[in-house]
DNA sequence: GTACGATGTTACCGAAATGTCACCCCGGCG
DNA sequence: CGCCGGGGTGACATTTCGGTAACATCGTAC
């Protein structure tokens, strides 16, 4: 499970970071907007924690530009007394905030919590309409189908198409949350992964019903009625 | 993303635009008002910022003039204590003010803020009377009609237009937003173009009622009704 | 080392998107 | 009238895109 941390104090960003990945959290650090949103894209982490108060803008932006992108859970960090941030932070489409200063304790608790809910709790499976994906065992269930086991490429793949239901992903997202900065402008990586999927999960590779393709944008999965 | 940015004082500009250009905006600059018209017509920036009080003129003279050929954001810059600008910038129609002396933070805030309102930034869809865009997924939704398809091109074109709705885009700023500096002075490409999208849009492709032809300046979207 | 599955690479096909060209219509003008 | 110039239109060429297959390479279990 990989969390982005969003500060501008190298301290507590230090801190933060030693608290999550003492508990088993891969951590991604940044410290203004233009880095947070390069590395987001980059690597694609699971949940945001995010300061409001940063160098070149604000925690908003960043809030703001990846709820264009993706549902993955937010958490706002703000300061004691600006409860009117709160305001607008949840109405932006954050889930959750806590106010500094906070002890470690109580921010895995709510990372905790906010992973539950969104139903990407560490190992467990994520499920949309008929398709159940087990990130753990890389095993695929497809309504009463027998399930399918993927490879990590697959999976990475599903994972986010899963996550991001419903909307198209962009060509270039794909290929950087599934090979990282190294597949960047590689689509033929990307034509053989989705090749090599839809023969293991659909029922007819040529018409695809679950992964389809949206021309000249990217890939998309819908829910699908079991 | 291209940004003007007006005023006389050299240090002021010189911070603005590295803290602008670090955040990945191409900048041009202008330190009065004929200077900055000329800038303006030749690079057709996609936001404008400000200064009121310059030499040769002020501030409200560039919007005003920005405002007879283009939709473009605006923000005006004041010194403190001089509200009742304010209220003439707004007049005249800018979008937005910032008090001096502000933090390039705030700026670039605003200055996102700015581009996110007028739909000129990535992502999301945006919505002109019963004109709907979808960005991500290249789709266009025309009142109750079912929905349309668009190639990347087609999107693009809209997009500038919807985001200039009511005013008239000229040819020159159509093909450097389409085609980038490559297509500049190929009337043909954008012929073509316009051709295109119109039979995918209007009811009688002859007779456009959306997309409409300015002779001689270039074309316009108007608010249409549903 | 060998065998096997996973992944990367190259090539080809057909369709769609885009670019190019030739010609039309129309209005202004000498 | 014939000659522009701006736009519109259709036909066609070229390029790009997505799907597919075949083969090469890599890594790991045995």
């Amino acid at each position: 499970m990989k969390l982005l941390v969003v500060d501008d104090d190298p301290d507590l960003l230090s801190l933060v970071g030693f608290a999550l990945s003492q508990s088993g959290f891969v951590v991604v650090k940044a410290v203004d907007v233009p880095s947070a949103l390069r590395v987001f894209a980059a690597e694609s982490p699971d949940l945001a924690i995010l300061d409001i108060n940063l160098p070149g803008g604000s925690g908003f932006d960043i809030c703001e530009a990846i709820r264009k992108q993706s549902r993955i859970p937010v958490m706002m960090l703000t300061a004691r007394g600006e409860e009117e941030d709160l305001v607008r932070a949840l109405d932006i489409g954050a889930d959750d905030y806590l106010t500094k200063p906070f002890s470690p304790r109580t921010l895995l608790a709510r990372v905790r919590a906010l992973l539950r809910r969104s139903g990407l709790e560490s190992g467990g499976a994520m499920t949309v309409g008929s398709l159940s994906l087990d990130l753990e065992s890389l095993v695929l269930h497809v309504g009463a189908a027998p399930p399918v086991k993927l490879t990590k490429l697959e999976t990475r793949l599903l994972q986010i198409l899963l996550a991001n239901a419903g909307h198209v992903v962009g060509t270039e997202r794909l290929l950087t949350h599934v090979w990282g900065h190294r597949g960047s402008g590689d689509r033929q990586l990307l034509k053989q992964l989705v090749h090599r999927l839809r023969h293991k999960i659909e029922v007819d590779p040529g018409l695809p019903k679950v992964l389809k393709t949206e021309p000249g944008a990217g890939y998309r999965i819908d829910e699908v009625q079991a």
